[in-house]
DNA sequence: GTTAAGATGTTTACGTTGCTTACATTAGGC
DNA sequence: GCCTAATGTAAGCAACGTAAACATCTTAAC
């Protein structure tokens, strides 16, 4: 930071690429991040990336990854173990947020398909997929049917309450009433099966 | 077809680009979707889209309205006014299969930031929410307390659903194990309740 | 220390894209 | 038949992703 910097190399243009990207995501949105753009904000020749990233997908792959883990410590503050609904409604609260404060970044996370040749990538992800299942199984233990149906659905809940949001779908203004929302959401759907009635028939027909 | 349409005037160029970018879409995903791709399928020249479409993000607008509309006469087919949850759940089926069949549409449509200046897309999205919130209110009418939360909690649930699919978080190979899980994941969120406690803490906390 | 090898950036260049401006062609009302 | 508006074309600009050839730095063997 101190020295003029008048070396040929750059020392860790790996990750300044990231970082750089990870920027521009946040200040342009999707249409900012290029290449080149990220070329410039490290003080680089335009392909200059090209020696840690195959192509532009490698980079927006790995600046995904880095999302993932960011996503991942999120939940984590929210809450570092949830055990209840109610400590798991607060990591869901969490999680929206994190879509809602940067929404660049969660949309090249999960808006666009994931390239499955990365495997730093598929990994982060996979892991958020672990994290989410086992805070689900420990908040609804009695769930004897099926643990894992019940996982994905209420990681499906917060993901589409997290992408409705995110398109302003719903309408709510401020992260206190997104969180409102969440709760509301949440506790409906958790008390609309008892006074609306089991539903019989909701077995496959595909067997 | 059969005249070699020695004319100058296409017709109707405005129709014929909504329905080349669509199939662009579904051939080559969101990155063949170029103007220039349009142009070329609709047999002109580069430049003449743009007397209908003032930029790339108003075509892609109107593909997305377009794809709006095929999802509600997607839904509708499934069932035409569910009023039970099982109907509900086909309905939701439905959905996910949209999704899946056609990921590059549905990618645009929810993927990426919508232009709320857009009238006719702001419209046919609407549209969507307003139907979907009406079938789920009429398949859970005892929804005493907040029938609006419960509406998009079961939106969000299907949504998220659609997505985690779409991205192969949940890997369900075949169109029929789609439909179960999805059935799988609506029955084990609406037996959870019951047999795992009511959450009693579930309030705001930010009033 | 010298030097050869490998890693890292630069330069230059090509083809494609979104978009603008100026121009050409056509259709329909008078 | 002519004028006007609607519609498509031609040409061109800046930015982009990417590749190849070249320059520079770092490292380690000698």
């Amino acid at each position: 930071m101190s020295a003029p910097k008048a070396t040929y190399h750059h020392g860790d243009l790996r990750a300044a690429c990231v970082r750089a990207a990870m920027e521009l995501l946040e200040e342009g949105g999707e249409t900012a991040l290029s290449l080149r753009a990220v070329a410039r904000r490290a003080r680089v020749s335009p392909a200059a990336p090209y020696r840690h990233y195959a192509d532009r997908q490698a980079l927006v792959s790995a600046v995904a990854a880095v999302g993932y883990r960011e996503l991942a410590e999120r939940l984590a503050a929210a809450h570092p173990s949830p055990s209840t609904p109610e400590q798991l409604a607060r990591v869901a609260i969490a999680y929206v947020q994190f879509a809602l404060e940067r929404p660049a970044l969660f949309r090249t996370m999960f808006g666009e398909p994931c390239d499955r040749h990365n495997d730093e990538r598929a990994a982060a992800a996979a892991a958020v997929s672990l994290y989410v299942r086992e805070i689900v199984e420990r908040s609804f233990p009695h769930a004897d049917a099926d643990a894992d149906a019940l996982a994905t659905a209420i990681w499906a809940l917060v993901h589409g309450l997290a992408f409705l949001h995110l398109d302003g779908k719903l309408d709510a203004p401020t992260p206190p009433v997104v969180a409102d929302r969440v709760t509301a959401a949440i506790q409906a759907l958790l008390t609309a099966t008892s006074t609306g009635g089991r539903p019989a028939g909701l077995r496959s027909r595909h067997r």
